[in-house]
DNA sequence: GGCTAAGGACGGACCTTCACACCATTTCCT
DNA sequence: AGGAAATGGTGTGAAGGTCCGTCCTTAGCC
């Protein structure tokens, strides 16, 4: 009749991580700026402002920006026209911390989830615009084959196109943080266009079946695209088995 | 060249909602008890060992197994064989909270996204003895048609079975924090048996398409399944559109 | 009776967050 | 020239959450 409870108490009983506002924030603005979905040069909202969508107080998002200018990332300035912006150049990217490398794999899991669901939702949903503006992305790509960081860029606003073509905020929100843990592993490693190349063919293969609305047919494809990813992380990180 | 931003900074700028301890404790045990994953009568860890593997001090912990205690699933007794024990019987469910229903299409697509793509992963990793237990949990969910409570029971363990046979511990949280939203919403609208029966069905199809270590027709399978609870949902609940 | 393991209760230290007021700088407008 | 306006920069005190340590109470076991 009743079952008995093999789950691993683990996950019930695993730490409790509370996240302050303040850390919070440095993520979300960290991420965004990282990820190039805010551009070198952008000025935020004024901080009034900012503060008010954020919903937070103004002394806890001024230490958010602080720590996010000391790191090299925003640039503030007084006066009339002043404000704070998006530090151009940004500073060099630094090394993934040993604890997201450690869990590279539980990363590339949760990836590989969300990012072959959302393909899934988006083939069913995407419209006409939104399709030309990720056909345009993946040419964009084909340019950039020979310039990693361009093409990074186009590929995080690709995937994240994605996520916002199903147009759940909440799939967004992941896809960002999702690809915000896969900038910090990947971009210290070397990219050769030829990788690239095959990478975007999938992309290019994926928009095709989106305009189909073949949704398991775009799902398979993410997958195989994922899990390339994967692999070639695998085969430079030290592995775990 | 460069792209411009068309990305809705409503994601980067939404409300930072940050947690205490105490919330996340009492909801992470909440929705454990709920599920069922933590069976009535089960006895918790003593509170000094139960802090500890939380990560929080005891007093935080206190609260929010005072909270639950008030709120009638938990009950403690005190003494040399003492304990704080799930409440048998758990006290009737609550209607689900107003922001819950309005999120409840985003929360059936981020329940989508997770299923498919582990559904997809599980696939690929489950082993015998895994795809043994979710088999004898199909069986379980079929004798017990008429009875939702021990039906649901039985569903839940099967979901977070497929992701504990991923072997990622996010996924396991995601997919338990995900059951909970659901159970939240569906455990107040009738359950017909033919529509149970239904269901069960597409569990038996993906447990045999993962025998086969078909990842792609367990994938398409299981978003078949979910989307049918979300039409169901979709009838029942106050459509947006 | 004493030991032990459990829940129950209290108080102070520390940190985060908040709200509010005010200062300093720059630009625009009259 | 001078003031208004918009911006970042600074400080203060209150409030609340969290932690840590200590002690009390209860109940079963030896």
């Amino acid at each position: 009749m009743s079952v008995a409870p093999p789950v691993s108490d683990d996950a019930v009983f695993a730490p409790v991580r509370s996240q302050t506002a303040f850390e919070e924030t440095v993520e979300r603005l960290g991420t965004a700026i990282k990820l190039g979905l805010l551009a070198p040069g952008t000025r935020l909202p004024a901080e009034r402002e900012l503060c008010r969508k954020l919903g937070i107080a103004r002394s806890t998002l001024r230490q958010a920006l602080l720590a996010l200018g000391q790191t090299g990332h925003l640039q503030a300035t007084r006066g009339r026209r002043g404000g704070t912006f998006v530090a151009d150049p940004q500073p060099p990217t630094e090394l993934p911390s040993e604890e997201l490398l450690s869990q590279w794999h539980e990363v590339c899991d949760s990836r590989m989830a969300l990012e072959v669901g959302v393909a899934l939702l988006a083939a069913q949903r995407a419209d006409a615009q939104a399709l030309d503006a990720l056909a345009a992305l993946v040419d964009v790509m084909e340019e950039q084959l020979r310039h990693y960081p361009a093409y990074r860029r186009a590929d995080v606003r690709f995937h994240v196109g994605l996520a916002e073509s199903t147009g759940s905020s909440r799939l967004i929100a992941a896809m960002t943080a999702t690809q915000g843990e896969m900038t910090d592993l990947i971009s210290n490693i070397s990219h050769p266009a030829a990788v690239l190349r095959a990478s975007n063919e999938q992309h290019r293969r994926l928009v095709r079946a989106m305009r189909a609305h073949d949704g398991p047919r775009a799902a398979r494809i993410m997958s195989e695209h994922v899990e390339g990813t994967t692999h070639i992380l695998g085969g430079l990180l030290p592995s775990r088995g």
